[in-house]
RNA sequence: GUGGGCGUAGCCUAGUGGUUAAGGCACCAGGUUGUGGCCCUGGAGAUCGAGGGUUCGAAUCCCUCCGCUCACCCCA
């Protein structure tokens, strides 16, 4: 039996109401906030992420998916948004737009991981980059615009957490002197932190194990080896986050595993974290990535949330998101030449903007109409074979338990007169297709 | 990649050495004429994750593998 690949999922019809709540809530601020669409491909070339993420980084190391296709190219499905993003801003010569470019995304992403409690080989991110400033109130608006988005969902109880780890000039003269306090301090670490110590410093901080958290408490901080610009960028941004009243915390031991960050980092993260992954969204600046990538020097800052983290937290709020149960009518027939009528009529009440879900097979009326209230069907038509002599049909009220017996000609218009909703599912065609023509 | 927990029908669960593996939900069909929700009756649905071993006899004990799950690493 085939299943679903490891770490993959289904998103099945009774989940989709917590997709479709969460798009709109995105799409939403995306607009309030200035932000446009961005729809990049599945896969990139695999130097793309090699060269954005880095070499070292355990995502490149050991968690893309990454194959040759039938002509030898080299591809990586995207296993985050932001490279892809610059990409796209390099390659339609963006920066002849007004600065900074304000974008958002909706996409899968890929990372192959040993799957555990939110956390997938394929989950969605949201995310948002703004592109061409390096104004420390484009960060604090970037910040609010992930706050304002979590409220908007309903989610209560997290917290941003800020951090600064500088940019090309301070950043190297900050990671010797954290390099030197844990060589100092090389045989009271853990083996995983020796192995940090090696390949990643910054990591260092982010030890949770008992031993060596007090090292990390008393390590060099890199907010004071910041260079002035950092220092200065960093201060400016944390009042414009007090000016918005954002109750932010700011955590040294906060680093990020992509190199391309500089100056801001942050996550979002509740407050009291019971299970492991519960970082729902995260971000930072990242200034020299679009010239690393072959641009022209361009500053930028975005952010990412994801979806299924979103919904973790949601269910663990138990906060109720709207059904939006379409209603329709189930159309019940009885004898052959009644169901020839019935597919007459539910094709007809189809084309005009009504759902439908019609009988199939020939069972019996009692197996229809309880197949009809399972479904949840607003109304049913009955059609019969005296129906179907007389033209008419048995119009039911599934909820009430009341029928009446309608000409057939007048079916539509009494569903519009009854049950006003099914007229906005009509309007809503009927824009679309003012629309198209 | 490392470690813990768990695999009995679509879902949830009983059964821990002894007849044809039990129940609930869901599904299908009935409970006299063409009417749903509640109730009653019946039906279908499981090579007990897979393979091997121990035993007169294995869902049950042992081994190997696979899968799911949680945690570490790391990350949204």
């Amino acid at each position: 039996m085939y299943r679903a690949p490891r770490g993959t999922t289904d998103i099945l019809p009774d989940e989709q109401v917590y997709w479709s709540f969460i798009r709109q809530k995105a799409y939403e601020i995306s607009v309030l906030y200035g932000y446009r669409r961005v729809d990049t491909p599945a896969f990139e070339d695999a130097g793309l992420f090699v060269r954005s993420i880095g070499e070292d980084t355990d995502i490149v190391e050991k968690e893309t998916y990454t194959f040759d296709d039938r002509s030898g190219d080299k591809l990586t499905l995207r296993p985050e948004g932001t490279a892809s993003i610059c990409r796209a801003y390099i390659e339609h010569g963006m920066h002849t737009l007004p600065q900074p470019v304000r974008l958002y995304y909706d996409a899968a992403i890929f990372r192959y991981e040993r799957p555990q409690a939110g956390r997938y080989r394929q989950h969605h991110q949201y995310g948002v980059e703004a592109l061409g400033e390096g104004d420390p109130a484009l960060d604090a608006e970037v910040i609010d615009m992930a706050w304002q988005f979590y409220a908007n969902l309903g989610l209560k109880g997290l917290s941003p957490i800020l951090n600064s780890i500088g940019c090309s000039v301070c950043r190297p003269t900050y990671l010797n002197s954290l390099m030197e306090y844990y060589t100092k301090h090389r045989n009271a670490v853990c083996s995983d932190c020796r192995r940090r110590l090696e390949r990643n410093p910054l990591r260092l901080l982010d030890c949770k194990k008992p031993s060596c958290v007090p090292l990390t408490e008393q390590a060099p901080r890199s907010t004071d080896h910041l260079c002035p610009d950092c220092s200065d960028h960093f201060s400016r941004l944390s009042s414009y986050l007090r000016l918005l009243n954002l109750p932010f915390v700011t955590n040294h031991r906060l680093v990020r595993g992509l190199d391309y960050y500089t100056k801001t980092v942050f996550e979002i993260a509740p407050e009291r974290e019971e299970s492991a992954q519960a970082t729902v969204g995260a971000g930072g600046r990242y200034d020299d990535l679009i010239e690393q990538l072959g641009g022209r020097p361009t500053p930028g800052i975005g952010f990412a949330t994801g979806i299924e983290r979103l919904i973790l937290n949601m269910k663990k709020q138990k906060i109720i998101v709207p059904q939006s149960a379409e209603p329709f009518v189930f159309v019940a027939h009885i004898s052959q030449q009644a169901k020839d009528e019935a597919m007459k009529l539910a094709s007809l009440l189809r084309r005009s903007g009504i759902s439908v879900i019609p009988s199939l097979g020939d069972r019996s009326l009692k197996a229809q109409l309880k197949q009809a209230n399972s479904m949840g069907a607003n109304k049913a038509v009955i059609i019969g074979e005296d129906e179907a002599k007389s033209g008419t049909v048995v119009l039911r009220d599934m909820a009430k338990g009341e029928q009446n017996i309608v000409p057939r000609d007048v079916v539509v218009e009494t569903l519009r007169k009854t049950y006003h909703r099914f007229v906005l599912v009509e309007n809503r065609i009927t824009c679309a297709i003012m629309k198209v023509g």
